[in-house]
This record gives structure tokens, sequence and C-alpha cells, in this order.
DNA sequence: AGCACGCCGACT
DNA sequence: GTCGGCGTGCTC
């Protein structure tokens, strides 16, 4: 199988008589006029083949195959999704200089005469020699470092025959983490957890755990513990993270926990370590894994134990190229492996909710908080009684709250999901509204950069003076709230308060965030002002008050999840609040403080919210009551798009169980410079929705410039 | 995906 | 008569 997106599947080739090739090694094929790194596949060759002459494989790699269990999970994603089998292949292969011969490095080792009383050398000479154990091997610069000398003294032992060159050995595998290193201690409850989670490692066997718990119930250290039951049964684990780069945090703890860092992986990687790291797990080098979800596509010889942590993320939905979601491949995968999962949340996903309570899934559950915290008491803000003034976002009660907050020394921190300064820019002489040439969006002004930006295609333009359309100077007024305004605001209703702007363009990077991170513990900070970012996995221990700016916001547009998804933010940015001694406080500013989100979020009663989304949704048959697939047609061409939409429409399929929706204009209708539709396909959960897709599509005859994505189980309105 | 081939318009 | 743009189809 080669790791490009052929119909086929996998391609014949003739096996050089005295060439050995398992499945699952590497080999470099003959392709076309180039040549290429492929995995050899089992199963049958094609039948009608040996008609032509098959072309001979090259080279076999100098790399461990990659392993049966790793194989058929590239088969079953590609079969789920709709995608080439190859394609989900590239995923498994995305470190190809893992698969070259590894770069050597030369340095040196001791002669074999070089240990002998009797030698006389210089004090120098002796500290160089003496850094080096009898076969250790080490370059000449890291041992005059460490020697103190300079590399002249390294030089003239090499001269004198007492080093002699050799190969450094390569990358160093990660350390092992010892699992006996003494933990936190745990509460009863979490050591109840923890002795159930353990058992199920022990049994090296498939099976999933949801495992919830309030924020601040102590997930980690209990999952942590399975970890180390996994170490001992001498298996790789692997910790799927919803964004990997903003875990400073989460690796503190393991640090904690084991002594030693985990293997990293995500996309940000850098070639070398990529290439270290992919090796390093196939060699079973890596006994811990963290990753993002590309992290599933790696090359585990063992993999005993796989952990999705906020397992209701919708990040975990990888949107482009092969479409598909993290945590249930997760499953899949720890399926394939034989190995224990568990999934883990504050506030689980329906679908995983609903498989826990069918008994598919096991499930724990932690009641207490940490240490003496209760849960923090959460208000409603009416927004029609208590309106901010005229041009401002922050309401009466809210400034009066963050003001207690400040006179009791605490800290505060204002929820506003929308980066920038304001999401739309008005004219007020002729209304028009500044709209992204190459999407159906708004373009949100980041005044910082004095700048309007889209925040789906990247386009961005200085701000104008005039309007566009009538040309009225100085008309452009900003309308609503980002969190650059907020931030504007609050520096003029509290001047004195140090502020920090939390956003995924102020928080670039894992460096910037352990930073931000320290700022607030050591309480150089009084006010942070986020976006989602600041909803997860952080602790700041002296932050008591969290005011939501916008409650409402998400919940508007016809999105199936839109409560769902609200209800876990809004969740986990309230759990930030009074993590240690100080009771917490939470104020949601809402126009509809009577919503079910709300009432549940006030109430804390998410269960009950979670049972009235199951009910409205079990009728209709929609997720996870029945199984949904959304093609989108795409076309830079409107009308193109229009029919080609239109004419899958007409060969839809026609089934009981079956429906479908639409075409309808896909929530964005234009997006980076492509008109889209969208169909919907919804269907009864007994019934098996890729092969009536398949045929489907096989049915239509599309134009080329026209681009059908397939979405199995979508989420969210792409 | 990446490459060759073929068609067409534009230029020497 | 030649170059290069892009659209189409193939790769065991």
């Amino acid at each position: 199988m080669l790791p490009l997106p052929l119909d086929a599947g996998s391609y014949d080739y003739a096996l050089p008589e005295e060439m050995e090739a398992p499945p699952g090694s590497f080999v470099v094929v003959p392709l076309g006029p180039r040549e290429m790194i492929g995995v050899v596949w089992d199963g049958d060759p094609d039948p009608d083949l040996p008609a032509r002459r098959l072309k001979p494989v090259g080279t076999v790699l100098d790399a461990p195959p990659m392993g049966e269990s790793l194989r058929r999970f590239v088969e079953w994603v590609a079969a789920y999704t709709l995608s080439p089998p190859g394609m989900v292949l590239r995923m498994a292969m995305s470190a190809p200089s893992a698969l070259e011969p590894a770069p050597q490095r030369a340095g040196w080792q001791l002669a074999p005469g070089a240990i002998r009383e009797d030698l006389r050398l210089t004090p120098a000479r002796q500290r160089v020699l003496d850094q080096l154990g009898p076969g250790e091997v080490r370059t000449g610069s890291e041992l005059a470092e460490a020697a103190g000398v300079s590399p002249g003294v390294v030089r003239g032992l090499a001269d004198a025959g007492l080093l002699v060159p050799a190969l450094l050995p390569r990358g160093a595998a990660f350390p092992l983490p010892d699992p006996e290193h003494p933990g936190p201690a745990l509460m009863p409850e979490q050591r109840a957890a923890s002795e159930a989670l353990k058992a199920k490692v022990a049994a090296r066997e498939f099976g999933v755990t949801l495992l919830t718990g309030v924020t601040g119930s102590g997930k980690t250290e209990v999952y942590l513990d399975a970890i180390a039951e996994c170490l001992r049964q001498g298996r790789q684990a692997l910790v799927l993270l919803p964004e990997i780069a903003l875990s400073a945090q989460w690796l503190e703890r393991f640090r904690r926990r084991f002594g030693v860092d985990p293997a990293l992986w995500h996309s940000e990687l850098s070639s070398r370590t990529r290439r270290d790291t992919w090796r390093a797990v196939a060699e079973g080098g890596a006994p811990v894994v963290v990753g993002a979800r590309s992290a599933l596509f790696l090359p585990y010889p063992d993999l005993g134990l796989l952990i999705v942590d906020e397992e209701h993320e919708t990040a975990f939905k990888q949107e482009d190229g092969v479409i598909y979601h993290a945590r249930d491949m997760a499953v899949v995968r720890a399926r394939l492996a034989g190995a224990a999962c568990i999934l883990v949340s504050a506030t689980p996903s329906l679908e995983t909710l609903t498989n826990a309570e069918t008994g598919r899934y096991d499930h724990l559950h932690l009641s207490e908080r940490h240490g003496s915290a209760g849960m923090p008491a959460v208000e409603a803000i009416d927004l029609r009684k208590h309106p901010p003034e005229r041009g401002r976002f922050i309401s009466p009660p809210l400034i009066e709250a963050v003001q207690d907050t400040f006179a009791r020394g605490e800290q505060a921190m204002l929820f506003l999901n929308r980066r920038g300064y304001a999401p739309l820019t008005l004219c007020r002489a002729c209304g028009h509204r500044l709209r992204c040439p190459n999407c159906t969006a708004w373009l949100v002004e980041h005044r910082a950069q004095r700048r309007l930006q889209c925040h789906h295609c990247g386009h961005a333009e200085p701000i104008p003076n005039t309007c566009p359309e009538c040309s009225a100077l100085g008309s452009l007024t900003p309308v609503g709230p980002g969190v650059e305004r907020v931030l504007e605001e609050v520096t003029q209703l509290f001047p004195d308060a140090r502020r920090i702007v939390m956003a995924s363009d102020t928080i670039p990077g894992p460096a910037a965030a352990t930073a931000a991170a320290e700022a607030i513990a050591n309480r150089q900070v009084d006010l942070i002002i986020g976006t989602q970012i600041v909803a997860k996995g952080w602790h700041f221990p002296h932050l008591t008050l969290v005011g939501v700016v916008d409650a409402d916001l998400g919940l508007a547009g016809g999105d199936l999840r839109a409560a769902e998804r609200t209800l876990q933010l809004l969740h986990q940015v309230a759990g930030r609040a009074g993590r240690a001694e100080a009771p917490g406080k939470v104020l949601l500013q809402t126009f509809s403080p009577d919503h079910p989100v709300m009432r549940a979020l006030v109430s804390g009663d998410v269960a009950a919210f979670m049972e009235e989304e199951a009910a409205g949704r079990r009728p209709g048959h929609w997720p996870p009551f029945g199984r949904l697939a959304a093609l989108i047609v795409s076309s830079e061409d409107e009308q193109e798009a229009d029919r080609a939409a239109r004419d899958l429409g007409l060969s839809a399929p026609r089934l009981a169980g079956v429906e479908v929706l639409g075409p309808a204009p896909a929530p964005l209708a234009l997006l980076r410079g492509r008109h889209r539709r969208r169909l919907l396909l919804k269907a009864r959960r007994d019934v098996q929705v890729q092969p009536l897709l398949r045929e489907w599509l096989e049915k239509v005859d599309l134009p080329s410039h026209v681009r059908v994505q397939v979405d199995v189980d979508p989420v969210g309105f792409l």
C-alpha cells in the first residue's frame, strides 16, 4: 500500500527471490516514473494481474515493520470515513525521514589500551578520559565541554591513539517512567476508581471506561495510576489531549507523578524530533506518548492503554483531509490493539454518556472536589433587567462583583469566546457590512494590528477610512464585543488592575502559555480576559470570580449540538473559579436566563440537562440515536455547485429508515472561494451508512471541478 | 500525490 | 515553429 489517494487501495509487486519482506515491511517500489516508500500489505494479490508484468520491489528499509494492529486500523478508518486507504496510511507514515537510515554522527570512544594505570597523562587529558565509560561514545565537543578543556586536548588524545573514532548510537529512547515513583495521596473515592482502572489495564484486554467527575475532583491523578499499571505490564500508554500545544500544566503533573517527561506528539514538532519520536515509538522506546489526535497513527508495538482526556472536545474532530473523530477512532484503535480505553470528561458528550448507560462502556464517577473547595456558585445576570451602559458589554452587577473580588485581593476572569475587537463592522451611513471576499463571514476587527481578519480563510486587510460601498468618511462602526474590546472596557473600569488577554493570537505557543500561567499563579495579574483557551486544564489557585460576558454566544444557529457544546464550554470555564480555599463564584450574562443551558449551569444539574437533550434527539433518530453523514459539495462556480448538489439529491438513496435532507447552502456557503452545498443523510442506528454512501456517490457523474467531501458523524457546522 | 501528456493560445 | 499554461488520467 502506498501513501497516496489511490482508489485501488494496494498494488501488487514482485518480490525478488532473495528478498525478505513480511507484511508490514517498509519497501521502496517503482511507481510510474518515480520511486516511493510503501508498506507490504497482506491479503491476496489481484488475480487479474499476472497478465501484466509486475514491477519488482526495490529495497526493504531498515525500520520496524508496521504491526498488524495498525494495518487493520488503517483499513478500518479508511472504510469508516470512505477515504482511500492510502490517505490514511499517509497519516501513519507522517515522519518519512524515520524510515531512512538514521544519519550517523561520529564521536570518540576509549582505545583498548587507554585504561592503564601506568599511563602518565596531563590532568586535562585525564579528565577527558574520565568522561568515558568502557564502550561509551560521545562527540568531541561534548567531551571537551564536560572535561572543561579545549577541543585541542581531545584532538591530541586522538592523535596519541588513546581515543578512537566510533559512531554514536542513534537518538536515545525516552526514559522509562517509574511506576513506583510516589504520587500524590488519593482520596478514598479516587483510590477506588484507580483500583478499578488498574484492574482493567491488568486484564490486558479491550474495554472502555468512562471516567467522569467535576473539575478539581482529581481525574488526572486517577488515570495516571492506570498508566503506572500499564507500565508495570510492560505495554505502552497513549494519552490524547485536545490541544497539546497548551498542555504545559498537564506535563507538569505528569512529571510530578513519574519524575520524567513523556514523549510528545503533535503537528508542530520539528522534523528531527518527529523522526526520533516516531522511531522511538516503533522500537518500543517510548513507554508513554502524549499527543494530539494524529498520535493515534503512531506504530506502537504493544499498546496497553489509551486515554482520551476531555473526550467531549470538538477539537478531536479532524475536519480536513481524512475526516475523523479521534475519540471514536481511539476506541477502535484500542479494540484492535487489545488495549484498555479510558474516556475522561467532566461533561461527557451525549454519545459517550449513552454508551455508558447502555452498558457498552463502564462508568466511574468522582463526586468530591479535592481539598476544601466546594463547587462555585453559579448565577445568571438577566441582561434585560441589568443592561450594560450604551456601547458597553459588562453589566453593573458584574462590575460590582469584579470590584468586590479585587477588594478581597483575589483574581477575576472575564470569558468571551471571541477573538479580536469587534465581530462585525457596519457603515452607519448606508448599512453596509464588511464581509470576507472568500467566505460567508464578517470580517473581524483586530484593533491591535489595525486590520480586519477573516477567521475562516486567513484573509486580512487594513481597516478602511471610508465605506467601500458608499464612500462615507468615518462612518464605519464596530458592532459587538471581542476580547480586545472587553479589555478596552475594563481598562476604563478598573484602571489599576493588572490585565492579561488569553486568546490563541496572544498566547501563540507552549512557552507563552507557561509564562502566562506562572504570572497568574504568582499574582502578577488581577484580571484575565480570555477566549476558550482559558477553559481547559488550567489551575489558577487565586481565581475566585468568573464572568461570562456573553453566555448566549454559541446557542444561535441550527446546530444539533449547539446547546450541549455551550453547556460543556461554560461548565468548564466555570470550573476555573475557586479551586483553593476561597469559594468561587460564576456570573453568566444572558438574555435568556430560562434557557435549559443556563438553568443547568445555575442548578449544577448537568445530568438532568443531558437527559432532556437525549429526550429531544431520540424521537427524530438524531445522533447518538441514529446516524448522520454529510456530503459537502463544493465548486468555485456557484451554479456548478448548485447543479451538482441537485443531481446528488436526485439520486439519493430511497430506503426505509433513511432520510436525505437538502441540498441546502452549507453553513459556510462560501469558504475559501468555494461555494458549498450540503446534503445530510440521516439513518436509523441499525443502518450501515458507508455502503449506502459509496453506492450513492458511484451513481453520480460530477464535473471535475466539483469536490464532494464525505463527513461521517459530522459535528459542528462545517 | 505527482507526473506525463495533450490541447490551446501567445509569442518569436 | 516553439513555449508554457492548465485539464485529464494513470500509477501494480
